[in-house]
Formats: structure tokens, C-alpha cells, sequence
DNA sequence: AGTTGAACCGAAAGCGTTTTCGGTTGACAC
DNA sequence: GTGTCAACCGAAAACGCTTTCGGTTCAACT
């Protein structure tokens, strides 16, 4: 049971040197192609497996990446997570990657595992998310001459590579499908300005007002916190205006959700006096009532491409600022995205009326 | 810049060997204590920090597990991913061991990944979820002499290590909860009887009707996929019947969702003439109208108990069979689940009526 | 004075690869 | 027959650490 394992077993099995053996298995060109059929027969038979750590020390290398995970501060933003892992950990384990996760505390602990990073060594590459509009972790990474790409962009990020979704692409096409619905008051409640996409979303709703040839509102630019009672508590205030909008975006479907029980316990019912669309595509939002309108972006794929790429420059193949790639976000149609309503405008002082007689009567 | 690291510069340093600044930074205690200070202050000052690889190659060691992602064939069944995972990564790190996820295309997939971690080792245990009632698995690394613990218990799990939720007990809970505001009628949607989990719930749910002293009506028993489809479609079922249930539980609240969804499409409000508990205690459930009644599960805590199991078994110093744990899930009372309904029967008939005209209204 | 035994530390042998550097062939040309 | 050049392969030195095995020193007992 004990069988020693290793180079040497077939080597000398086959009578040839370790290294021989060794350079067989990788492939160099100074074997000849009959030592290397043997060499991989035997070691096929034996069930090689060459020892990760000793390779890793001899080569210098560590054909591995990490995974810096985001804190976990918000509820259920993290719903993507699996897939984009999983995206990650196949593409890599296709080209003999591993992928480790980090989970800082805080953000000095995040600090402590660059550092630390930067002198074992042991991963070659980090991937990291959630990035803000001036992030300082690109520049300490630069520093500290770690290669990695961030999915998501930041002010910082001119020169490192970078995979995003068009998040204000995205935000321009939502307005603009509004827009074309008929609507001519179009809010947005945005994120918390520390977030790249944030602003870049506010941007997209911005230009795609101007596209459609309508002004901006100042009072219809909302901003909260990420979370149900964020979007519940900002769309409050739209529907307390004078003018209140007849349409919202919001900058994330969670938003979107407490903005629709707002909009609900104003005595409205989403996607008919008011229609809104969030962002993210959460399967749970089609389980809603209406089922919610939303922009969905591919999850499983981007983790793949990250990984790739920073393959490719961890490898030194290619440049970190020739990675630098947009995704694009597609528009799921479901059934709070609707034409402004004509009926009474009254409705909005019957709290208590039918609201939701016509369940699931979007979708037909 | 290049300054060359490693033991030896601070071996010189100090006028000592490598072998004694090795030992003296792993607190072997043949080293005096005024050495070892000296070492570890050298050794900050120059921040070292000793390659992982030699460190691993040479005492034998890996210091790393490998967490088996669920295969993503549900749609959201994966939001608790990153709370767990964050757990264990945390608690790893703290010992100063590392995570390493792996994601398998397949079955057969899963499979060779086990056989490279057998024979590599660069893996020292493993953390599999996802359990099922006879899963090969549990044999499968036991004959290949893998650490593991998994997160779910199965019919092999009787000599390995687990950690789990009392499922039984939660569904007890549930039912007897229900039984206790006046229900009499009380069904099940259970998963499908491949799921460890599902089976312990759906005998939760006898023994909860029996310890409230009601009697379980074969056809209150049904069994669905985890999806919202699938209990939207259990639901239906269930609604067809001759004298439906007053009250549901259900394995999960993802499954709990569609079954509100039929409720609605019957002509009912869930939580009134039908009320239901799901199971799960995902955030989302109380952004739902009404608010999802549910069982919620410790995941940070239990991913940090999962990576301490595991160690103590890695390193020896415990069997796997004496690191069986079971949480507690506990209720959370939101809005579904309320004493049976005491209006007209007729509603029933009436589909489009006012249903939702209480939004909230169970909460306060 | 001799013995014992902690208490400390150094030398050196690994750990299992990769990789550089030569060395040995044999073929082929001159 | 000497030289040349590929084509192949082996020896051996890393890689940076851990760990065993002794060896020295010095205090404390006989």
C-alpha cells in the first residue's frame, strides 16, 4: 500500500533519469517522442500525480489565484457569487489553476493579505469585486506589483485590467425602453456614491433622459443605501413630491423590491401607476407580484474571462491595461415595466382600493 | 530591490543557522526564549514571511482544504454560498490555513477530482454539501482516505463528520407551530426524496402532526422539485383537493414563493385563508407581501465550525465520528403564518377579489 | 572530580520537482 | 577519417524550508 511514490518510481521503471521523466512529462522538445509515450504510459498506469508543493518550489510559481470575497455587509447582493465562482474555479482547474478564496474582516485585514501576498508569494494573482470610484486597492496592488484584474472599474483602473459590465450602457437602455413606453417622468434611485457602478448607472439614467430628449429633474435623482429598506425609503420621498415620477430606475433589483412596497403602500400598484425596472436579474424578482423588470448580466462567463485574463498576465502574455473588457447587460421584460397609466389619477388618495385585483394579468 | 529573502538572511543576521531560525519562529522549545525573541524581531523587521511551497514540501503538510461547490443546477438555492464560505475562510485563515474551492463539471468530474486529491494531497481535506440520502460520496473519500466533513448528513454518515441542521426538529417546530395557532389541516411540500435533507424535513412534518395529535392524510404529503415552479405546481395540487390544507410547510422558501403564488392565483392571500412557513430564512422572504414566515439557519458560524472540524480531524487530533454536530434552525415570524381563516369558505370561488387589500396588515 | 542531564544550538539530510549544463550518440557532410 | 551538428538523455544543482541527530555547554548532583 505504501508504494513510494514520485519521478523516481518511473524512472526507474523505465531505466531513464528523473529528469528525463520530468521533462517528458512537460512536454520539452529535447525528448524524443518515443521516451515521452512511454514515459506517459507508466506514469499513466502508475497514477501519477506530481507533488503540487515541489513543483511549485522548483518552478517558482504558483498556479494559483485569488478571490478576494466581498464583505459581506449587504444581505443578498451576494446571490451571484456561486456562479461567478464557479465560472472562476472550472476555467482555471481547466488549465491546472487553483482558486482560493480570501475573506477579509476588514479592510485592513484586506490590506494584510496583499502584503502578505506580495512576499510568499503563493498566489500569483488576485481578482477582486466591488469596486469603488477611488479605490485605493489598485494602487496597492500596483505597488506592490501583484497582478490581478477587478471586476468592476474604478477611477484608478486606467492601467490594470478590468472586466465590467456597460453598467451605464445598461442604464441608458433601461431609460430609454421607458421612455419609448411613453413615459416622460423618469426617476432613478441610485446607489451610494462610493461604488463605481453607482455612478456610472446614475450616468446611463442621466444620458438616457437626454437621448430621449427629456430634462433632468433634480429631485428625481435619488440615492440610497443597497438594501430593501434603502430603495423603500427613497422612493417614499419621489412619491411625495408635487410631480411625482411615472417611472423609476433603480440601481439594483433589491431597490427595486422596496421601492415597489413603497409604491404599493402609497395605494399604487407597480407597473401600472407607477413602472419600475432594477438591475441585476435575480431570479427571485420573477417570483414577484408583478414580476419585476429587470436588466440581467451574465455571471458564470465573466468569472470564466477573469480568469483568463489574469491568467494571461500573471504569464506576462499580455499587459494588464490590454484587458480591459465590457460585458453587456440585456434587458429581461417582465411585468413592471408598463405604459403610464391613464386611469384616475385619484387613485392615489384610495389607499385601500383593489390594487391587486389583476395578479399575474401583466404577463399574459 | 532584490534582496534576497528567505531564512538564510536572517539566519546571518543574527549569526545563527537555519535550522535554529526555523525552529525558533515555529516555537520549538528547545530554543531559548531570548533567541526566539530575537529571531521573530529580525524577522518582522525584514518582514519575512517564509515560502509556502518549501514550508508544505518539506514538513509534508498542505495547511489547505478544498470546499466542493454545489453543482448550480438550481437557480437560487446558492445564496447562502457566501456566508459560508466566508465563515470557513475566516476561521482557516485564522489557523493559517487556506480555502481552495473546487468546482466540478460532474459527477464523474467530482470524482477525479477526489482521486487527484488522494494521490496530490496538496489537499488536505475536504468540505462537501448537498448531501443525499445514500450518497457514494462519504464511502468514496473514505476508501480514498480523504478527510472530510460534510455539511448534511446521508445514510453513510454514520462514521464520518458532519455538521447539520436538525431538519426533523425544524419541521416539528413548524408543524407544531402551525398546530398551535389553531391549524388542523397542515401539508407538506417536500423536496425531492433524493436530498437527505428533504426526507429529514418531510419526517419532521409526521412528527410534528403527530405530537400535535393530528392525524397525516396521505394526500397533504407532496413532493417537488426546489423551485419556485415546483411548488407553485405542489401547491396547485394541494389546492385541488377536495378539503385543501389551511396551512403548508415547506422545505423551502424558494418553494414556499411559488406555492404563495398559487395561493394568489386561486384567489386566496397566503398567510390568511392559507398560511404557510417556509424554510431557508432568506432575507428576500421579507421583502415579499405579505413577509414570508420561515426557518432560518446559522450559515457564518457553521462554515466556521465545518473548517474547525476539519482541522482537528486533518491534523489528527479527533475522529470523524466524534465531530457530529447539529444547529438549531429557529423561526422567524414574518407574515404567512396566522390562525386558520374564519371568513367565508366562498372566497374561494370569488377569484378576483380584493385579496391583498390588508398588505401588511399581519405584521403589526 | 566525575557524572548526569537539561538546555541550546548546528550540520546535514531530506522533501519531490525543475532546469541548466554537459555529455554521448549517430548521421551526414567534407 | 575528421569534423559538425542534431537529437537525446543524465548528473547535479537548485528551490526554501523542516526535522532528525548529535554535539557542546554549564549547572547541579554524587
Amino acid at each position: 500500500m505504501e508504494e513510494p511514490k514520485g519521478l523516481k518510481v518511473i524512472a526507474e521503471r523505465l531505466n531513464l533519469s528523473e529528469s528525463t521523466v520530468s521533462r517528458a512529462l512537460n512536454d520539452y522538445r529535447d525528448i524524443s517522442a518515443r521516451t515521452k509515450a512511454r514515459v506517459r504510459d507508466v506514469a499513466e498506469e502508475l497514477g501519477y500525480e506530481p507533488n503540487t508543493h515541489a513543483r511549485r518550489l522548483a518552478s517558482g510559481k504558483s498556479d494559483t489565484i485569488g478571490y478576494i470575497l466581498p464583505k459581506q455587509d449587504g444581505q443578498l447582493t451576494e446571490t451571484f457569487l456561486g456562479e461567478l465562482m464557479a465560472g472562476m474555479a472550472k476555467t482555471l482547474a481547466g488549465c491546472g489553476w487553483d482558486l482560493m478564496v480570501l475573506a477579509p474582516h476588514s479592510s485592513e485585514d484586506e490590506l494584510a493579505i496583499f502584503k502578505k501576498i506580495a512576499r510568499a508569494r503563493h498566489v500569483s494573482g488576485l481578482i477582486i469585486s466591488r469596486t469603488y470610484i477611488d479605490d485605493p486597492r489598485f494602487r496597492i496592488l500596483q505597488d506592490l506589483k501583484i497582478p490581478f484584474v477587478s471586476h468592476g472599474r474604478s477611477n484608478e483602473s486606467a492601467n490594470s485590467a478590468w472586466l465590467d459590465v456597460d453598467n451605464e450602457l445598461a442604464f441608458v437602455e433601461m431609460t430609454s425602453y421607458l421612455a419609448s413606453l411613453g413615459h416622460g417622468r423618469i426617476a432613478h434611485i441610485g446607489g451610494a456614491p462610493v461604488y463605481n457602478f453607482a455612478l456610472q448607472r446614475a450616468d446611463g439614467w442621466k444620458r438616457g433622459l437626454k437621448d430621449s430628449g427629456l430634462k433632468e429633474v433634480a429631485d428625481y435623482a435619488e440615492s440610497t443605501e443597497l438594501s430593501f429598506e434603502g430603495g423603500n425609503a427613497a422612493m417614499k420621498r419621489l412619491l411625495a413630491l408635487d410631480e411625482p415620477p411615472t417611472a423609476v430606475c433603480c440601481v439594483s433589483d433589491v431597490v427595486a423590491i422596496g421601492a415597489m412596497r413603497a409604491i404599493r403602500d402609497a395605494g399604487y400598484l407597480p407597473g401600472r401607476e407607477i413602472s419600475l425596472v432594477g438591475y441585476d436579474g435575480l431570479e427571485i424578482g420573477s417570483l414577484l407580484d408583478p414580476p419585476l423588470t429587470t436588466m440581467s448580466q451574465p455571471l458564470q462567463s465573466a468569472g470564466s474571462r477573469l480568469a483568463e485574463m489574469l491568467i494571461t498576465i500573471v504569464e506576462g502574455k499580455s499587459m494588464p491595461a490590454d484587458n480591459q473588457e465590457l460585458f453587456r447587460a440585456s434587458l429581461v421584460r417582465r411585468g413592471t415595466a408598463n405604459p403610464p397609466f391613464e386611469g384616475v389619477p385619484e387613485g392615489r388618495k384610495k389607499h385601500r382600493q383593489s390594487i391587486n385585483s389583476n395578479v399575474g394579468g401583466f404577463e399574459s
